[in-house]
DNA sequence: TGCGTATATTAGGAATATAGAATATTCTTA
DNA sequence: TAAGAATATTCTATATTCCTAATATACGCA
């Protein structure tokens, strides 16, 4: 059982682990949009940010609903911005470390 | 840049998004502990718990200290630790979702 | 009804992640 | 030095993720 509930915690943070996904979090931050207008804003294929979108749905991170020809999405849970400025706070006291790895990131891409 | 930020972002999540590595960082919130007693108390393969452990490294997430012939595996940064709190709030506010959810691992297994 | 827009789903292939087995490395101690 | 314990690394097979292109679905409106 606490097995299991691992497995929901890191298909939580699968979820999150994709910049895409994240851009989309940070995106919806201020309040609902709709998927065309998330579309705009981070410049990827449709297809691809409906799958995006699909995961988040899936993990019940978002909330969608529609309204005639669109589809509005929301943060479901606040807490997780919150989850967000922590990691915000992780990311500021590890500056060091970050730089280091941006670097790396650079040549490597090693982040799925 | 605002991407390449994200990417590292998302290649933390990534790293606890499997719930061995979630278990791991669990048994070292109350301190350091050779690779060996966190294999014990987690009961995995022992190349297995490497690997995972090569992960969390490569990601700064832990650090490590050679005492003789073994290897001692602490938390490097405690904000991380606030984040699986914040995370435990994120879970609780959840619960109607998660027990969903957990009921959906039963068959499905679709965390990774 | 038929068209255009918005969104979702499917299919296929490349890249990546994971587990376990085997092997290598490092250290301790007899 | 040889043996054994603790870790790490490599290899291989399998599963999962991701992207793009193509297709499907739903809605609004002429």
């Amino acid at each position: 059982m606490q097995e299991k509930l691992r497995t929901y915690k890191a298909s939580i943070f699968q979820a999150l682990s994709h910049p895409t996904r994240i851009a989309i979090l940070e995106v919806l931050r201020d309040g609902e949009l709709s998927a065309r207008a998330i579309q705009e804003k981070l410049g990827v294929e449709q297809s691809n940010l409906s799958q995006h979108l699909a995961i988040l749905r899936s993990r019940q991170i978002v909330a969608n609903r529609k309204d005639g020809n669109q589809v509005f999405y929301s943060i479901r849970n606040p807490v997780l911005l919150e989850v967000l400025d922590v990691m915000r706070r992780y990311f500021q006291t590890n500056l060091a470390d970050a730089i280091q790895m941006l670097e790396e990131v650079e040549s490597e891409t090693f982040a799925r």
